[in-house]
DNA sequence: TGGCAT
DNA sequence: CGTAT
DNA sequence: GCCA
């Protein structure tokens, strides 16, 4: 018996509700790789709303094709036996009773299921093409009404190609190909004024060197070594209780049981934070850390290669910064850019492997609070689409859900105050908790990532398929 | 009809 | 300026 | 485009 029972599931909660393997049982994976691309085609013309300061519009349609993707991953019965048994029509329908799903989702599902493309959408995509809009017409401007419509919807393959590139963005891939009609990274290698005129520096001229090696999946052999290499060498560091801290994979390591063309690792400590005070102010572990790995030749150093570090220098001053960081999101419409990162201690670089030489990338993140490592686990694991649905949840249930922990949201008509259910299983009193606005769900009720989803399944175990890190292939 | 993750 | 799940 |  669950919360929601006699109540209709939101589009949300039916989501959560499912799992999601990284190779279903229904022979879906052509039409994934197809919602993929066009997801990418759309993040690649249009932009990711990340990489347009100016303007936080949702790219919709990349959404939807996130979504979509999504669902088909989810799917419980097979397209092919029910486009058997039912026909298309029969099909389209069945498939419009799955969350987010309408009219056009549905139907254009379908014909890729059947054709292995879609005619108005991803067939005009590959041809450089502006796509068709459900009416036929041409979409030829990404629709962005609070700016001017600079964006063309054609040239697709060049921009997904372009983008690809480390140190290059969307935007600037959408330049190179409208303002210096680059249509290829092979034309971009041979045109070194423009490459300089990106102002990439040495980290654009290395990721462009070694492009192809930075794009093949990390081999199983060097993912482990990568993690065993980082696990060993922050325990012998000279750190407080360095022997206490962990090294796990998260990302695509966790979810697929194998590494893509990054490995994402976390870093955590029972009873540390991810720096402490001396007599010189906040040491970072990631930096002493990055400084041996660097030393090694493990880790291509800043003069070299790509090499981003974010360390939250404020962490002792103020030791939760994201509160202070929430309130101002929600006072002004500005500060809202700093939302869109966490607060623990990361780096985004590259890796040598000592068994072959070749040039991976890969993530450090240091959970930069003992008990903030079930968010963070969540958060760091993915996937982007599962991270953006349970946080849509935590909206609905007025919570605010990041990589830190649950903040009441308090902005809802009438009152301030929030309820959690953190429990209400069967055979039990419910256990509801009242916060007031801004104040953090006490972590002593999500002390594991099964708290979190409990927590957003309001105190049942309708979210338990979750729990398990290779259902979240959303 | 506003919102779409942080 | 570009970067993450 | 889909949902509440």
């Amino acid at each position: 018996m669950d919360a929601t029972a006699g109540k209709e599931l939101t589009a949300v909660e039916q989501m959560l509700c499912k799992a999601f393997p990284d190779v279903g049982p229904f022979g879906t994976s052509a039409l994934e790789k197809a919602l993929r691309k066009l997801e990418k085609f759309e993040l690649a013309c249009q932009g990711d709303d990340w990489a347009d300061p100016e303007c936080k519009a949702t790219n919709t349609e990349a959404l939807q094709y996130a979504r979509a993707r999504a669902v088909v991953k989810g799917l419980s019965w097979s397209l092919r036996e029910s486009l058997q048994a039912r026909g298309r029509t029969g099909t389209i329908e069945r498939l419009m009773e799955e969350p987010f799903l309408g009219k056009s989702n549905a139907t254009k599902i379908v014909e890729i299921f059947q054709t292995g493309t879609c005619q108005r959408t991803l067939a005009r995509f590959e041809r450089g093409e502006a796509p068709l809009d459900s009416e036929g017409n041409v979409r030829m401007w990404a629709h962005r009404h609070e700016h001017k419509a600079t964006r063309p919807m054609t040239d697709g393959p060049a921009k997904v190609e372009l983008s690809s590139v480390l140190c290059i963005s969307a935007m600037t891939a959408i330049k190179l190909v409208h303002e210096r009609n680059i249509r290829s990274i092979a034309q971009l290698r041979d045109r070194p004024e423009i490459v300089r005129e990106l102002h990439g520096g040495h980290r654009l001229d290395h990721s462009l060197r070694f492009h192809e090696q930075l794009q093949e999946p990390v081999p199983a052999e060097d993912a482990c070594e990568m993690l065993k290499t980082v696990r060993e060498t922050v325990r012998a560091l000279r750190v407080p209780r360095a022997a206490g801290w962990h090294a796990e994979l998260v990302g695509g390591g966790r979810t697929r049981g194998r590494a893509g063309h990054d490995v994402d690792i976390l870093l955590w400590h029972k009873e540390e934070m991810a720096s402490f005070l001396s007599s010189q102010g906040p040491v970072f572990v990631l930096d002493i850390l990055l400084g041996v790995l660097v030393e090694q030749g493990r880790v291509l150093p800043k003069g070299e290669a790509y090499f981003s570090r974010k360390c939250v220098a404020s962490r002792h001053d103020d030791p939760r910064p994201y509160l202070r960081q929430i309130h101002m999101a929600q006072e002004s419409s500005k500060g809202f850019e700093n939302l869109q990162y966490d607060h623990h201690d990361k780096f985004f670089g590259i890796w040598r492997s000592a068994r072959t030489g070749k040039l991976h990338r890969i993530d450090l993140v240091v959970c930069s609070h003992p008990e903030e490592l079930p968010f963070a686990r969540l958060a760091w694991t993915g996937t982007r689409t599962l991270n953006r649905l349970m946080r849509l949840r935590a909206i609905d249930l007025g919570l605010y859900l990041g990589a830190h922990c649950f903040v009441a949201r308090g902005d809802r008509e009438g009152t301030t105050e929030t309820k959690v259910v953190v429990d209400a299983q069967a055979g039990r009193p419910p256990e509801v908790i009242t916060l007031g606005k801004l104040e953090p769900l006490p972590f002593k009720y999500v002390q594991s990532e099964e708290d979190i989803l409990r927590v957003l399944a309001c105190g049942t175990n309708a979210f338990a398929k979750l729990v398990d890190p290779t259902n979240r292939n959303a």
